[in-house]
DNA sequence: TATATTGTTACACC
DNA sequence: TGGTGTAACAATAT
């Protein structure tokens, strides 16, 4: 399931592989992962276009595009969420065999390359958004809340918006995309181990210590994931069909019933608001 | 066949 | 009003 550091990955390797193409034809081979307008209107609007820009908010791939100004409609941008079991295939010469029955829409560039958009659960969507709103999209408040990589989070901050939020519990919380942005159920699981900290705490619960810990974790974690590609759980590969190197670095996340790497006791799996959340009984307080 | 899966959102509740 | 939790939804694997 694509996070923060997964669709990152993905969006560097479209940038260095997409940036400058025009965009053929697009073929819409499962209409409702279009959402807003129709295929057939969503095929003629990104026909002819040049690949601008590869942005990402949160979870969300910002394709930014640009018609030629005699076609007189202004620009798109495609926004594109993978939710969790989306990929997005890069292939340098098109190839019909590498076509499955996930494979719901395929892009093809004027050079003879293809881009393959597969969801096998079909929970992801693409839509078409008028340049000039891609802005507020990217502008933080609006929707999301910080980027956790960004510069401008810092320990203050981090404080500053927990304490806007004392009733809720801490995995929850940072899973919460109006909180902070970009982070799902594997990386708060990690990010909490590394705090030695419970996913059911309550936030204002948490020590001053403690927080600066979670801080910590999600600037040292997030990071190295993106370095090692990800983490392949679920469906997720870039789009080289490459798997996430992380995988082998989570330390609680799928690793219920197994022993703790640091102190040898039985990860704990339960349920938070939910959903599944892992933890080490010792090693988090 | 029932259940589990997650990101998102609509909605109930306090 | 807004923070919080719950349920529902998408489709499939097991």
């Amino acid at each position: 399931m694509p996070e923060l550091p997964e669709v990152e990955t993905i969006r560097k390797q479209l940038e260095k592989a997409l940036i400058g193409k025009k965009i053929k034809s697009a073929e819409i081979r499962l209409s409702k992962l279009v959402k807003g307008i129709s295929a057939r209107e969503f095929e003629n609007k990104i026909r002819g276009a040049l690949i601008k820009s590869i942005k990402r908010r949160a979870k969300i791939l910002i394709v930014g595009l640009s018609n030629p100004v005699r076609w007189q409609i202004g620009n798109f941008s495609l926004v594109i969420h993978l939710k969790l079991t989306g990929q997005l295939i890069y292939q340098e010469k098109y190839d019909p065999k590498q076509i499955t029955k996930y494979t719901h829409i395929i892009y093809y560039f004027s050079d003879g390359s293809t881009l393959f958009h597969n969801d096998l659960r079909r929970f992801g969507y693409v839509k078409l958004i008028p340049a000039e709103k891609t802005d507020k999209l990217l502008e933080e408040k609006e929707k999301f809340g910080p980027e956790p990589l960004e510069k401008q989070f810092t320990l203050e901050k981090f404080k500053k918006i927990l304490s806007k939020r004392q009733g809720a519990k801490i995995k929850p919380l940072l899973m919460d995309q109006t909180f902070i942005a970009g982070i799902g159920n594997v990386y708060s699981d990690e990010i909490l181990f590394y705090a030695s900290v419970r996913p059911m705490r309550i936030a204002t619960s948490l020590k001053p210590a403690e927080i600066q810990k979670i801080y910590q974790g999600i600037k040292k974690i997030l990071p190295e994931a993106i370095r090692l590609h990800g983490s392949s759980v679920d469906t997720y590969i870039d789009i080289k069909g490459k798997q996430g190197k992380y995988i082998s670095r989570l330390k609680v996340y799928g690793r219920d019933n197994k022993l703790c790497l640091k102190c040898k006791t039985k990860i704990e799996r339960v349920k938070i608001n939910g959903r599944s959340a892992h933890f080490c009984p010792r090693c988090q307080i």
